[in-house]
RNA sequence: GCCCCCAUCGUCUAGUGGCCUAGGACACCGCCCUUUCAAGGCGGCGGCGGGGAUUCGAAUUCCCCUGGGGGCACCA
């Protein structure tokens, strides 16, 4: 049987659907989407939804929504169709039943009558006995009257696959190399459950099979099923694909990834700023690398360069500290036309939301080029120019600065005059002005400049202060200085602090 | 308890027996630039988990230990 028609690549992403898209999810589906893009492959979506009980219809459209947003579109699945559908497990049960029943015929599967209970029992033995913990196959030879009686009983059975009881399974792992299993260290799993869903292991080989999955790229934590999957595959006739398992990816501290870790799905990092080429760049470098020194790969770069054989075998911490660097990086060198249509998808949801561009309030695009480069995500531009759009709020030690500085007062009221006698307000007249005015009272730049950054913004640390005053206008930037200037002078007279 | 995987700077990694007095990136620390902060430039700090073995020679091969991770569900 040839599984794989004209050897094409088919690679898949079988999310279960019981939560957000996690980083270590974006990761799996990021390889495989590299790995079909750069082979003209095709990549698919499939929902693995048999946990009827944890799976939600909210949680299939988080995870297609952040896989969007990621730029990882799919070939096939659920909306998009194709003809190895339907994607979501739920929809394909004749297929499993059908396989069920092929098996059952065949003698290589068979029904299980045994209650949780009686399965608890056999695990505890099991384990004290220092056997391995699985199934010993109490049913595996009842005969038909033994299972009419037991149903009877009123007992639902489950359907358990026959794991030869000797011999060794082997998984040739592009990542791992060859992985060696006993055989009696798999048990006679469930295939399927007494509700006639399939579990995880059945479904997941049909699927594979029957969709003609080439690569099943996944993590490493699906390493010791992948001998049952093997096995199926075996009875099943199917002719296995290649299997990749990935590393997992730890937290900082290098414990399993969870919410305590902070942001952990797509979606949070997201809606703190981060941009898909940064998230993207850096998930593809946490356990694939391409060489000792490059570090910056666009996502078309990723597509030519990337390959499983340069996948690494250590599980890897998330590192938010670069992962920042990055975004910072993306962001610098992204058209500031771009960053602006970012930022105003991105404000909506902030303090800033409907700000910008408002009656007499400058727009998105005239503040980018005054903080590009100091962003690091985009929630950064609502720090940085928030003092733009709201009532100035002086931060901790701006007036305590203002009024230790015996020159305050001298040059707000200077710059006040200067601005106000401006007829040219742009950006380079001002630090023109500003300059000599400086070099008159002889006093450096840097420190002439930061009681009208103070005065302006409230703030110690502003973009450049030309341009900011050059946006905010000449009136506004007087009035900001009048009223600061106002004040100190009250301050002053009552010779009492601020 | 049983099975499996993994092990280079704090973190991500390069390295496949001599090119390694171990290279790059983030972070950190200095200096330069500078209008504050960033950015940028230059420099610095910092690592092969331990023990055996193979070899003229080991980060690189083998074994043991230790440590971390995964699995052993009518979860995926």
């Amino acid at each position: 049987m040839n599984f794989n028609n004209n050897n094409q690549i088919r690679v898949r992403f079988a999310p279960s659907p019981t939560g957000h898209l996690h980083i270590g999810g974006a990761r799996t589906a990021l390889y495989n989407w590299l790995f079909a893009r750069g082979h003209d492959g095709v990549f698919i979506l499939r929902i693995e939804d048999t946990d009827l009980s944890r799976s939600t219809e909210q949680a299939i459209n988080q995870i297609m929504n952040s896989l969007r947003w990621l730029g990882l579109d799919w070939d096939e699945g659920p909306e998009t169709g194709g003809i190895y559908g339907p994607y979501r497990q739920m929809e394909r049960l004749d297929l499993f039943r059908s396989a069920a029943e092929r098996l059952l015929a065949e003698g290589k599967a068979y029904y299980c009558y045994c209650t949780h209970e009686e399965l608890e029992e056999q695990r505890r033995q099991a384990r004290s006995q220092g056997r391995p913990v699985v199934y010993q196959g109490c049913c595996r030879n009842l005969s038909a009257e033994e299972g009419r009686l037991l149903r009877e009983e009123g007992r639902q059975p489950v359907l358990r696959m026959k794991t030869p009881a000797s011999g060794l399974t082997v998984v040739r792992d592009v990542i791992k190399g060859d992985v060696k299993f006993e055989n009696a260290q798999l048990g006679d799993y469930i295939l399927m459950r007494s509700s006639g869903v399939p579990t995880y292991n059945f479904a997941v080989s049909v699927d594979d099979a029957t969709m003609k999955i080439s690569h099943v790229i996944r993590g490493d934590d699906h390493l010791s099923n992948t001998p049952r999957q093997l096995l199926l595959m075996e009875a099943l006739g199917f002719q296995p694909p290649v299997y990749a398992h990935l590393p997992l990816i730890l937290g900082a501290d290098r414990t399993p990834l969870s919410k305590r870790h902070g942001a952990v799905s797509v979606e949070e990092f997201r809606s703190r700023g981060f941009v898909r080429e940064a998230l993207c760049n850096y998930l593809a470098l946490l356990g694939w690398s391409f060489d000792s020194d490059t570090n910056l790969f666009s996502i078309a770069e990723l597509t030519g360069k990337f390959s499983l054989e340069r996948v690494g075998t250590t599980a890897a911490a998330f590192d938010e500290d670069k992962l920042t660097w990055m975004n910072g990086y993306y962001i610098r060198n992204m058209p500031a036309a771009e960053l602006a249509g970012r930022i105003v998808n991105f404000l909506p949801t902030s303090r800033l939301a409907g700000l910008p561009g408002r009656k007499g309030k400058p727009g998105v695009a005239d503040l980018v080029p005054l903080v590009q480069e100091k962003m690091k995500t985009l929630a950064d531009f609502i720090r940085l120019t928030d003092f733009f759009f709201l009532p100035i709020k002086f931060e901790a030690q701006s007036l305590g600065k203002l009024e230790h500085d015996a020159n305050s007062t001298a040059i707000l009221r200077t710059v006040s005059g200067i601005l106000n006698g401006l007829t040219d307000f742009s950006a380079g007249h001002i630090e023109e002005e500003l300059r000599q005015a400086a070099a008159e009272m002889e006093i450096k730049l840097g420190k002439f400049l930061q009681p009208v950054r103070i005065a302006v913004s409230g703030k110690l640390v502003t973009p450049g202060m030309f341009e900011t005053l050059a946006v905010l206008g000449r009136q506004e930037s007087v009035s900001r200085i009048q009223t600061t200037l106002a004040m100190l002078e009250a301050a002053q007279t009552d010779n009492k602090s601020i």
